[in-house]
DNA sequence: TGTACATCAGTGAACGCGCGTTCACTGATGTAC
DNA sequence: TGTACATCAGTGAACGCGCGTTCACTGATGTAC
């Protein structure tokens, strides 16, 4: 796991000196996740989050100025391992060429989707994430990141420099790509194969740029 | 607006046989739907909800069973409208042959988000229908029976009976196409017509069959 | 290595408030004759 | 067309409960000499 100190930045009240408050910190973080897979995210509440935890009100409101703030803790720390696994890919994937690019989607997804899964209240994060208004910006401002990311990359690839039309496919593709352990979740019927081989395609289009953006003789 | 008697069945208490009664319950839906614009998921209340409706709780336990079937009804009589819209363009369309359909889907879609984005409340009622646990098996329901309608109709026009693979397609582009007015409304930099034509691609996709599937050679 | 003191980490107990829901009731509407 | 009665629709007032948050405090850890 990566140095997280920036993401005690924004939610953190007072940041942790001592190597026990880093783990209350953390533990709360974990606490909230199992929460709000079991009750939910209109039940699940500050009390409950530290009886769980084994502390008392007082520790967690040391740590965050309120309710929200926890919440928006753990959404970026989500976000922020999402982003550290696409990050590494194209460190790794991106000097080989557009070809190896196109061709390791699938498995990058794969990566990304398995480790959301295997932490059980990640689903509910995400959900989360989308559905309190004071979050949203969060799930916002962490995926114009990634696409900004990406698009740099996939451009540089190419040899061309960074376009509008590329940044608002990668941004739609990622979308889809990062709800899609949503709907693995809640559609049972639906194979991961055919999930990913669909989200791959969307991102296989904006990177290769095969074919003309609808509507762009309209800007 | 078509009959909606079926709306009531599983979230009501007592159905309401008046007229005053009728606009009654449909007036604590508006409502319900303005409050979640306003305050969001985790802050509405029944009591809320009756205020600003100028009743009184019981007036709601009347028709409702609880919160929850509150915000099922909503969810459902939102869904319904959607459905709607799309029967209602399959109908027309579809007699006029593959071509017409494959044409017609980016207006489609345009129609739903306008219908959608027009009502306030629309937006958060679907994002209070992922993140509600109570509420998550609403949405899965409807999009399998719009999957199951969109799949069958597709299959009589290509001449050939409904198969499994177009059924998945079908199934994640729908889940797609309606998830992009949360997207609209979230990400201000995606212009409507990029998101159509994304979602467009993908259901034409399933509709032209151009392309095998990926992993099918692993069933 | 030991002690005095400063800072950090967490506790015990409670606060006012609004939540979801219900009881016993009144007023409005429809129906039979 | 009018009245008696049954049913439907909504009110007034409150309930116990858990919520988010805070106050004044104690115990744990680190630091200076």
């Amino acid at each position: 796991m990566p140095d997280s100190t920036e993401v005690f930045q924004d939610s953190t009240r007072a940041m942790p000196k001592q190597g026990r408050a880093v783990q209350t910190y953390e533990r709360l973080l974990d606490v909230s996740g199992d929460l709000l897979a079991e009750v939910g995210i209109e039940r699940i509440s500050t009390n409950l989050i530290c009886a769980r935890a084994g502390m008392t009100p007082p520790a967690l409101y040391r740590y965050f100025k309120d309710k929200y703030a926890v919440l928006e803790a753990l959404g970026r720390r989500l976000l922020s391992r999402r982003s550290d696994i696409l990050t590494l890919w194209l460190a790794e994937t991106a000097p080989k060429g557009q070809q190896a690019l196109a061709d390791g989607l699938p498995s990058v997804l794969s990566e990304t989707w398995s480790a959301t899964l295997k932490e059980p209240g990640a689903v509910w994060i995400l959900k989360a994430l989308r559905a309190v208004p004071q979050l949203a910006h969060v799930r916002v401002e962490t995926y114009r990141d990634m696409t900004d990311m990406v698009t740099s990359v996939f451009s540089a690839t190419l040899g061309h420099p960074p376009r509008d039309d590329l940044w608002l496919r990668v941004r739609i593709a990622l979308e889809f790509a990062f709800s899609a352990d949503e709907l693995l979740f809640e559609e049972d019927r639906l194979p991961q194969e055919v999930i990913i081989a669909e989200a791959s395609e969307l991102l296989r289009r904006a990177l290769m740029e095969a074919l003309p953006m609808a509507g762009a003789d309209r800007d």
